[in-house]
DNA sequence: GCGACAG
DNA sequence: ATCTTGTCGC
């Protein structure tokens, strides 16, 4: 069993000079190796949440990873990366564009994680590759995709109750995606496996990770850091 | 050809 | 996602 580092640094050089079409075959040829099964939620201690941010006119991506303790919704270990951007956004390629900031942040984790929440779709996508997909099968670790906007499958509203939800089907008939309504009279979000997780884990995982608020606290956390790393950056830097 | 289209 | 202020409503 190689060492996780070694895992990463090899998937970022696999992801450098990649044009789309190229990037199209590989999630092709890595969809095939996507697992999904059942996680025992009630094992669940630790949960990671990932988030990039951009600032255009500098053309930089600004990730970020959030750890939290399930038990008291604290933070537990933070990481943040700054990096140039390196590839163009095109709707089913995300992975490639946020993957590589990403990665960065984990290469300098210390602490484990039981799961990683992420910032865009799993098997919820055009080649049942996604962002979440991708990263999960880096790490080999389970992922759930958190979306906030449909890419692919049938438009479908839940109630409006906390809660509420309404599933989205592939070609075959399968659920791929569950759109749950997180807080009364909010948009819903849209989640999906990503990597060794089912949609039913995906479901219950989000339900212990979201607190009074839209967005699972993991994510949520990720994404104040990310907004906060932009404020933080030289004046020069970000003047319009 | 037309519409859809994560962040 | 980003740019960008105030404002309506639970």
């Amino acid at each position: 069993m190689i060492d996780l580092k070694a895992r990463l640094n090899k998937a970022l050089r696999e992801l450098e000079g990649l044009c789309p079409k190229e990037a199209i075959s590989f999630q092709k040829k890595l969809s095939l190796k996507v697992k999904l099964e059942k996680f025992d939620v009630s094992s669940l201690k630790t949960v990671a949440g990932a988030d990039v941010s951009y600032l255009k006119v500098h053309k930089l991506a600004l990730a970020a990873v959030v750890i939290i303790e399930l038990q008291s919704f604290k933070t537990i270990e933070q990481s943040t990366f700054v990096g140039e951007i390196k590839f163009p956004y095109v709707p089913g390629l995300l992975a490639f564009r946020e993957l590589p900031a990403l990665l960065n942040c984990f290469l300098n984790l210390t602490h484990s994680f039981d799961v990683v929440l992420v910032d865009g779709h799993g098997i919820a996508h055009p080649r049942r590759f996604g962002l979440a997909s991708h990263l999960g099968f880096i790490l080999n670790k389970p992922t759930v995709g958190v979306a906030k906007k449909l890419l692919y499958g049938q438009r479908v509203i839940p109630g409006e109750k906390k809660w509420s939800v309404e599933y989205i089907y592939d070609e075959s008939n399968k659920p791929v995606c569950a759109v749950v309504r997180t807080r009364e009279n909010v948009k819903p979000i849209y989640i999906s496996p990503g990597h060794r997780v089912d949609i039913d884990s995906s479901l219950e995982i989000i339900k212990k990770t979201t607190g009074k608020y839209r967005i699972p606290e993991p994510l949520r956390l990720a994404h104040q850091l990310t907004q906060r790393l932009k404020s933080s950056l030289p004046i020069a830097w970000r003047h319009n």
